[in-house]
DNA sequence: GTGGTCTAGACCACA
DNA sequence: GTGGTCTAGACCACG
């Protein structure tokens, strides 16, 4: 994996991991890759993929069993939440960067509608 | 102004003298505030509105006048030009986060429409 | 049992069949659960009880008979010291706790009257 | 300062910082000590001390100004709760601990007074 | 100078 | 082998 300059290393693998959950590519109760194998993946360091993982664990999305690995939640609820959270969280800076640069609503939808073409 | 942790403080300042000037409040050939005046205003240190402005002067969207200030470049072209970049980069970003988030492109646009209600 | 993170667990085991055992639950003379039948009950590892029992040998409140297994001291004065020891030690840790958190030796009482209505 | 083994360190660094905060040796907007200061007087590594540091900003506890160092709320109300969390936590671990050891509520009072004498 | 992030490398607790 | 914590040392962003 490749990862953008200006935004914290752990923080690209705390998205990269919350994709993998959301689009069901890591199901609910799998174990997640070791922090080491994920550290020679994505070429990181290990303590870099702790922090990552640190903070998953305190909002619930993944938990640890000591000397076993790291679990996906099971609380199906809790992650589709966090699905629905994420996405208007993007939509909400789309739709925000768009007005910045002086597009209005209106526009928005027929901008995109071009881009996907 | 205020700035979000984790992306650096001057390209923020960029993106947001970057918007200033492609929403008319600047325009072509208009002197932009001083770097004390634009600290002061956005609360950061002058150092750091130094840096934007260094960068947006390389990237060709202001140009400075020894002892008089910064200036908004007058060749429009590359002004509506860096707008329709901003656009499609922001386009680009959002589909390709969307997509990551297991949205498919033909689901976009109603997510879209049903968010800006 | 459920195990406090960040407090190694086998310290937790020793100090569950401390409990155990100054309750009168385990009573002096008897043989206590053999480690593979607590670490089935206590969901932990054998490995982990062992290093608890161990320790609780080296102190003298277990010992072991080869091929027999662990069987509590039946030196009853050690027990009550024992038990005396663990809860001075919980009243200093409790006091000193309070001190740190600004709570004079005089209040301290009322506090805790309040908490146990 | 020394810290106990078996807790690891930036917990007792936090528990360190929360009754300076308590006691009121660090005052509401106050300016704690840098990272690297803190990093000498308790002879540990500075990262360490952010690992701290970084759990009570997230906490609310403690807010950031990049470049500058990290300052005490000046929410008092956040303050005041978090005092009362934390003594309630401290009466609670010792009822339970008490109880633990075969020590029943009442008696408990009475244990607590002699040893206050 | 002050905080934030990252690496390399080490040791411990647990299964 | 798996996660958790810690150190030493380095570089960046910011004031």
């Amino acid at each position: 994996m490749e990862f953008k300059d200006n935004v914290p290393i752990y923080l690209q693998i705390k998205q990269y991991l919350y994709r993998q959950i959301i689009i069901g590519k890591l199901k609910p109760g799998e174990k997640i890759p070791s922090v080491r194998e994920l550290a020679v993946k994505l070429t990181v360091n290990v303590n870099t993929v702790q922090r990552a993982l640190q903070q998953m664990n305190a909002e619930g999305i993944l938990y640890t069993k000591r000397g076993e690995g790291n679990f996906v939640t099971e609380d199906t609820t809790l992650l589709e939440q966090t699905k629905q959270n994420l996405i208007n969280e993007e939509l909400g800076k789309f739709v925000q960067s768009m007005n910045a640069l002086g597009v209005a609503d209106e526009q928005i939808s027929s901008l995109l509608s071009e881009y996907l073409k």
